[in-house]
DNA sequence: CGTAGCATTGATGTGGGTCAACGTATGTGG
DNA sequence: CCACATACGTTGACCCACATCAATGCTACG
């Protein structure tokens, strides 16, 4: 994987040595806030959300899936998490000790160099899903998501929805309430639902009305 | 200052060969999201809000003070900004060259892990003012506002505010009105404002109502 | 002084959360 | 294989936080 493609091989080897490979079901909780980094997570396998309480209220921060990692900040300054983290599906997660991953760091500038990149391409990604959340309306976000499953999912005028809709729900920031009646006011823009696949009348009207911006939605700059 | 501490003379000489330090008066836009990432920011002086549009909509996405950078990631990545900058106060910024900082970074190992350790920082506070934005109410941002302030301030129960009461208003995330109403809102907790003077009657009770907790508040974790 | 911008207050609108009821699907045990 | 249980999904009613709009008050500076 692109994190360690630089990485020295007695360095990735220290690092494995040391790291184990774990699965875990669906909803179980991998970290919580407030608990020291000791663990650096990479998710090989599944969908993990990652999410913050606060007086009883909780909130969904973003997603992590294959070959993601967090929660790198955390492990760089040895301090504890901020966030938690729970499997949405059956996952398989790589951990390595944040002893390590600091010592491979200050051993090997192609590695640190590496994690550099992953840093900062996380702390877009974060910045890019807070514009998300604050400049949008719900529904704008879920067409936003459509287009993105359909461009990903192929070029069919279907699209799968291959998580519970409660899911979704959570990873657009809104109940499953809402997440319903986000579809019903979809279907002006020629946007159907049937169980777990969506059909996409019109693209042109569809992206009309979500307002793509690449400064939020493109996942590579 | 912390992010060259560990950096090598010649690389240093190298970076501030090619950096100059600009005054602006307040108001200004330093940098403008979608434009490349040409320059690192660094403020010496002054206050900066860091900001994002989107539909005829904008965000505050946080701000920066001496001796805060901005934006490390953008240019690490050597992408276009995501965030747009403006001068909240007359301020003193030091601009370096993108492509300097990138290659004294490959050169300075030392520098390197400096950069690492801003940028983790940098990252883990946008991540606690998004949990502070979607956690807490108006109100409940004031009151840790009105307490952080007054801790900053000395032990006093009398805390300026040091900005126009707009600008406090962006950066708690709300309109100039409801900030008026938030104060109302704190009254009930034995807070007074008198123009740019808030009193606070009892710390223990405004305390209780904002529900500090460290993983929001605590500027150094 | 007078005026322009800032601050406050009130009225109203809206997005989205909450609660409750009902419908629908899925899987399990008799 | 059916019946029921359990969870998920949808819909409607309602509520709350906050934005918006409009009017007025305040203050500061030319």
């Amino acid at each position: 994987m692109r994190l360690f493609r630089d990485c020295r091989d007695d360095v990735f080897d220290s690092l494995m040595q040391a790291a184990f490979l774990q699965r875990f079901p669906r909803g179980v909780e991998l970290i919580r806030e407030s608990e020291p980094a000791d663990m650096l997570h990479i998710i090989v396998e599944g969908l993990v959300q990652m999410f913050a309480s606060h007086g009883g209220r909780e909130t969904t921060i973003g997603f992590v899936r294959p070959l993601g990692t967090f929660i790198l900040a955390a492990v760089l300054r040895d301090q504890v998490y901020l966030q938690s983290a729970r499997t949405l599906e059956r996952s398989r997660v790589l951990m390595i000790p944040a002893e390590r991953v600091r010592s491979a760091m200050a051993a090997d500038s192609g590695f640190m160099s590496a994690i550099v990149g992953e840093l900062a391409m996380g702390y877009r990604n974060t910045v890019k899903e807070l514009k998300n959340q604050k400049l949008r309306s719900g529904p704008e976000r879920l067409a936003n998501w459509i287009l993105r499953a359909q461009r990903f999912q192929g070029k069919s005028d279907r699209v799968a929805i291959e998580m519970e809709k409660r899911v979704l729900a959570a990873r657009l920031g809104m109940t499953p309430e809402n997440l319903s009646r986000a579809f019903n006011v979809l279907k002006a823009y020629g946007i159907t639902v049937q169980g777990a696949e969506i059909r996409v009348d019109s693209r042109d009207r569809l992206a009309a009305y979500a307002k793509i911006n690449p400064l939020i939605d493109d996942f590579t700059t």
